[in-house]
DNA sequence: ACATTTCTGTTGTTTATACAACAAAAATAA
DNA sequence: TTATTTTTGTTGTATAAACAACAGAAATGT
């Protein structure tokens, strides 16, 4: 645990927590650091979310096998987010998705039920712990708005360039690496992974990229 | 005000005040009602979000102008729901939706900035607030990871059956009303409307459900 | 009650994408 | 190093959806 410590202590969930008020709340969460090998599930479809899983390490996809048997990627999670923090407000819903470590991962593990049950809500770090929730859950909900406009477009292509801008503003460059590899992406973007291919080749002979692997530059023309 | 002063009580943004608490925090809200005539644009993209927006009578959708001139329908909401609250608490990001009056729509605005800045979050009514959004925020979330899903299937017929089935899901019923016209529908889903008209016909021709105008029902076999 | 506008369903045509099959390149294991 | 597996790019074909154009129904206004 303590070799994370400042990590914790600067993620999101705890900012503007003393050390005192987080040492008190590791504790009264029952704090504990699991591991996941690549591949594993961390939460299933179905299951009923009473932790706080915080991602220390690694990268996690948040996934749903659509009834018919696709696989869709809803979003990618990595370091310093939170891990279906929705269901956790919600108490008696069940989670739809999946949660499936997309490298060799390590989590935080909090107790969020136990903890605001033994306190009421009284503590003054409970207080500031909801008002960086609330925070983290309003930034979450404007992503997944930004992804709906990704797959909303009508095109490969569109949601391509759609895709890519996007990340080039968030990362504020315009070069960068992307999370997905081909299959992923694709999932992602709910489109087939050949058809991608065949139409990022095609943006970059018309020079509006360029790309390596999971590099990517755009050019000033996107 | 006083007219909505019982459905303002009840709805979840002040679930669990007394008058007492709720009137105080009107008052220091600085709440007021504004009404929008149908197609009006209440919020819209660019603008800076300051005011929480409760619903009070009304439906209003919430879209996005795609870089291509489509139109978006990201949700639809009504009665009780609020307008872009993810936006207020991340204060230095712009909207990137717009919100338009779906039909003639009444609306309590509550100025949260002035709020928060004046009783910097200590008042027992303001740490009620927080946790009741903290709960509206999570619940959004989930419903917009549920559009995610209705939006990710691959052709016309899974969109729509997903959609229909989350639907009756939601309102525990076979039987339902949808919100939304063909047109609106189809921008929700982000296909073709005629296309959509004609799956729509196509099954129910073949026994999967029924409908007329915007009254649906699933067969078993959904 | 009639005229006008909006909404919904139907059809044919064009176009884009999924799908399958495979080759080349890269990564991994032996 | 060589062999094996995984990932990525390319092509042709079948299919599904967009688009356009229109007709009938429903809603709205006068």
């Amino acid at each position: 645990m303590e070799k994370y410590y400042n990590q914790i202590k600067n993620s999101p969930v705890f900012y503007g927590m003393s050390d005192d008020e987080l040492r008190g709340l590791l504790e009264c969460f029952n704090a504990r650091i699991r591991s996941f090998d690549e591949g594993e599930m961390i939460i299933r479809q179905g299951d009923r979310i009473t932790n706080i899983y915080l991602i220390l390490e690694g990268t996690v996809n948040i996934e749903k096998d659509s009834y018919w048997g696709r696989r869709i990627i809803i979003t990618q999670l990595s370091v310093n987010d939170n891990i279906a923090l929705a269901f956790v407000a919600s108490k008696n819903m069940e989670s739809n998705i999946d949660a499936v470590a997309a490298t060799d991962t390590k989590v935080l593990v909090l107790n969020y039920e136990k903890c605001t049950s033994m306190c009421q809500n009284a503590c003054t770090r409970h207080k500031v712990l909801i008002n960086n929730l609330f925070d983290i859950l309003s930034k979450e909900n404007i992503e997944l708005i930004q992804k709906i406009e990704n797959v909303s477009q009508k095109s490969i292509r569109d949601k391509l360039l759609t895709y890519l801008s996007n990340e080039a503003r968030k990362r504020k460059s315009h070069a960068f690496e992307i999370p997905f590899n081909r299959q992923d992406l694709a999932d992602y973007l709910n489109i087939d992974r050949s058809a991608m291919s065949f139409e990022l080749s095609k943006l970059q002979k018309e020079g509006l990229i360029r790309y390596n692997k999971n590099h990517f530059e755009l050019s000033a023309r996107v």
